[in-house]
DNA sequence: CTACGTTCCGTACTAAGGTACGGAGTCAAG
DNA sequence: CTTGACTCCGTACCTTAGTACGGAACGTAG
């Protein structure tokens, strides 16, 4: 059963981490391959062990995915932690979000379009077939 | 007289095909791997001659994409407009709607609250530090 | 006939963000 | 000491929608 021990000063097992920050363990090794989060020192022989802070850093990643950042991006962002980089983290935030107002506006004219669509075949105002199939099967249309 | 020995111009080598639909030849050999299109009868030796029916088929797989569909859904569409299944097109369609609802409800939460953070850095309200790492930083926000 | 351009075909690779696997090593309880 | 859970590590695989590559066969203009 349950192995965990926990030594002086919190230090935590991926597993633990991985529980945690609601993640999974292959993740924590994944996102240290990309250099997101410090690989801790590790014994010669033996298991890492995490410092708790671990988990708010990851959880920091996963909140900034949340809001649309990618994991290069997220590198980026936690460098500009560092560096505390107001100005520069504002840039890139400000530009992110004209990336979402582009995916919005695409976004919605395609929910618009589908919308209208289903809108047409419920109604059955078409006497050839299924508005839907028809508009997809029109030469010129866009 | 020529050369082609089937009803002349009708038939299409794959690159005509590509040129006419605007799309890669490599991406009419993955629609043919996928099933997508038909893949047209290969004489024994010799390259393949496509209908020209087929450049209409591509654009309306273009078009179910760029209305969001992806290519297994408009794998189902093809198949849906075959059989003139108008009722069961339209379910997919409004499904669909519901999706794109759901991405443009999370896209604009996501815009508000970077707009948000990005208003309040240039306002250089915060007195510790930058609010867009401050917030990504916080414990238990959302 | 020859040269050049296409086509054919399988395979591998791309982006992004992970997930899965297998074998070996480690750890702590009983 | 044994057992069983956990960890380590590299590597392979997943999704989606293609793109790239390389060698061989084809096909057509000159």
């Amino acid at each position: 059963m349950g192995t965990e021990r926990f030594v002086a000063g919190r230090e935590l097992t991926i597993g633990r981490v991985a529980k945690l920050a609601a993640v999974n363990v292959e993740t924590i090794r994944y996102y240290q391959r990309r250099g997101l989060i410090d690989e801790p020192i590790r014994p010669s022989r033996g298991c890492r062990r995490y410092p708790a802070e671990i988990v708010r850093h990851i959880r920091f990643i996963k909140r900034a995915q949340a809001l649309g950042f990618t994991l290069d991006e997220v590198t980026t962002l936690l460098r500009l932690e560092r560096a505390c980089s107001c100005a520069e983290t504002r840039s890139l935030a400000a530009h992110k979000v004209d990336l979402i107002d582009g995916k919005l506006k695409s976004l919605t004219a395609m929910r618009v379009a589908l919308a209208d669509l289903v809108e047409q075949c419920e109604a059955g105002e078409s006497a050839t077939g299924c508005p839907i199939i028809e508009a997809l099967s029109q030469a010129e249309a866009e």
